[in-house]
DNA sequence: CTTCTTACA
DNA sequence: TGTAAGAA
């Protein structure tokens, strides 16, 4: 369970020998090894004892989705294109929120989310606020810049 | 007991 | 891919 912050940023730092990740996902230790080999995956590491492979739980989510898809039907080949795919969609996803995403500010004492830039041109900022249980939009202009030429 | 590599079915 | 073997 994840209370806090430190459990987050431990669970981003996972690592998981082979046999541990085969159980989890449901996928052959024998299998990893294949898939490595044929660069779907990569261990990020070899730990010092027995080089054996580490690895991350960014890993662990691609070969939730080669097994995903392999159930599917598809072969091998086309299991990780089709992985490929939905984590190529995965980083957009995650990289436009984070664009996106500028924070939450208290307006006239209410939880504002700043969603960046509307009107570049007249420096207004769009807004997103609670209003009875629906979202709405408001857009606030920026505030001048004294020291601004 | 676990992992590694290599080799064979 | 599964399994076996020998080593670490």
């Amino acid at each position: 369970m994840v209370n806090n912050l430190s459990d987050l940023v431990n669970l981003t730092n996972l690592r998981f020998k082979i046999g541990e990740l085969s159980k989890m996902a449901g996928v052959s230790t024998r299998q990893l090894r294949y898939w490595e080999q044929k660069k779907f995956i990569s261990a990020n590491e070899r730990e010092a004892d027995q080089d054996a492979r580490v690895f991350s739980f960014r890993m662990y989510i691609k070969v939730l989705l080669i097994k995903h898809y392999l159930d599917e039907g598809y072969k091998l080949a086309a299991a990780n294109e089709k992985s490929k795919d939905v984590i190529e969609d995965e980083l957009w996803l995650h990289r436009f929120f984070e664009d996106s995403f500028k924070g939450i500010e208290l307006i006239d004492g209410k939880r504002a989310v700043n969603l960046g830039f509307f009107d570049q041109e007249n420096r207004q900022t769009l807004y997103g606020f609670n209003e009875g249980g629906k979202i709405s939009y408001a857009v606030k202009p920026l505030p001048e810049k004294e020291e601004e030429q």
